[in-house]
DNA sequence: ATTCTTGTTGCATC
DNA sequence: AGATGCAACAAGAA
């Protein structure tokens, strides 16, 4: 699930603990891959009695950062969630089997992160500024920063390799994944595997516009009802001989880029 | 039992 | 040197 939109809607499941303190963290598993390179003691030791005073979402990245210069990166992986529960009456919260990280805040609510197939990470940074690995990363797809000239260039450094792997690139695509790449290609009516060199320059401003309106309306729709229409490929494609939403045509699929794709033959004419 | 998966990384090869 | 492709990572779901 965890794309652009839905890492920012996660995002904001922590909003409750906002200018609550952290009063206890619940480390069920320390030794998961979701911590490696940090010590998770030490995240315990900096992070309780601290204050959450605000967070963002770049692309699939989050960082959260506390009072005294202590900032919290979390990255969803393939399966991960944020959640906000309330503590039961007595005071108790019992994590669910893939909880890995649990911050009972001041006022009575807990800040879960989960994560059913443990691909997620979670690092953690004492200093005043935030860190680097943050500080650098690329602009998300849906901002203003993210210009048709930034991406022209990038698809001519990436000439041979086919569209889809190429959206899937976080260094210049930050934030599109699986079904965000595929619905693009098939808006743009662009076959998954033309090199990305093969564009005309229009095609090029097509897939660009294309880019920004997928991500910008699938952070509406997220942080709206969650109710995308029947018209968006990504809903059809996951059905055994599902079809285009567009002309009627059975869907195809295959692997590229290493991921399944779907696409309509029709729409997205094959060449290159 | 087998095969699939909405992500990223490290390594081999081109 | 830089670009590209792919296996590997884990574990649940179908």
């Amino acid at each position: 699930m965890p794309e652009l939109a839905e890492v920012d809607h996660s995002r904001r499941q922590w909003d409750p603990g906002l200018d609550r303190r952290v009063m206890e963290i619940h480390l069920p598993r320390p030794e998961v891959r979701i911590f490696r390179g940090e010590d998770p003691a030490s995240l315990r030791r900096y992070l309780v009695g601290k204050k959450l005073v605000g967070s963002e979402a770049r692309g699939k990245q989050m960082l959260f950062q506390f009072s005294g210069g202590a900032w919290l990166g979390v990255h969803l992986g393939m399966r991960g969630e944020l959640r906000h529960e309330r503590m039961a009456r007595g005071g108790t919260f019992l994590p669910r089997k893939h909880d890995y990280l649990c911050l009972r805040m001041s006022g009575g609510s807990v800040l879960a992160f989960e994560d059913k197939r443990v691909f997620g990470r979670i690092r953690f940074h004492r200093d005043q500024a935030p860190p680097v690995w943050w500080t650098s990363l690329p602009p998300s797809v849906h901002t203003d920063e993210f210009t048709l000239r930034l991406m022209a260039d990038f698809l001519a450094r990436r000439s041979r390799a086919p569209l889809k792997a190429v959206l899937l690139m976080q260094e210049c695509f930050h934030g599109v994944g699986n079904w965000m790449a595929d619905e693009i290609l098939w808006r743009a009516r662009l076959h998954p595997a033309i090199p990305s060199g093969a564009l005309a320059p229009e095609e090029i401003a097509t897939l660009h516009r294309t880019v920004r309106w997928v991500s910008r309306t699938a952070m509406r729709i997220i942080s709206d009802d969650w109710s995308y229409p029947p018209s968006w490929l990504f809903l059809h494609r996951w059905e055994p001989g599902g079809s285009c939403p567009r002309c009627g045509a059975d869907l195809d699929r295959g692997a590229l880029g290493g991921r399944t794709t779907a696409w309509c033959p029709a729409c997205q004419p094959c060449r290159g």
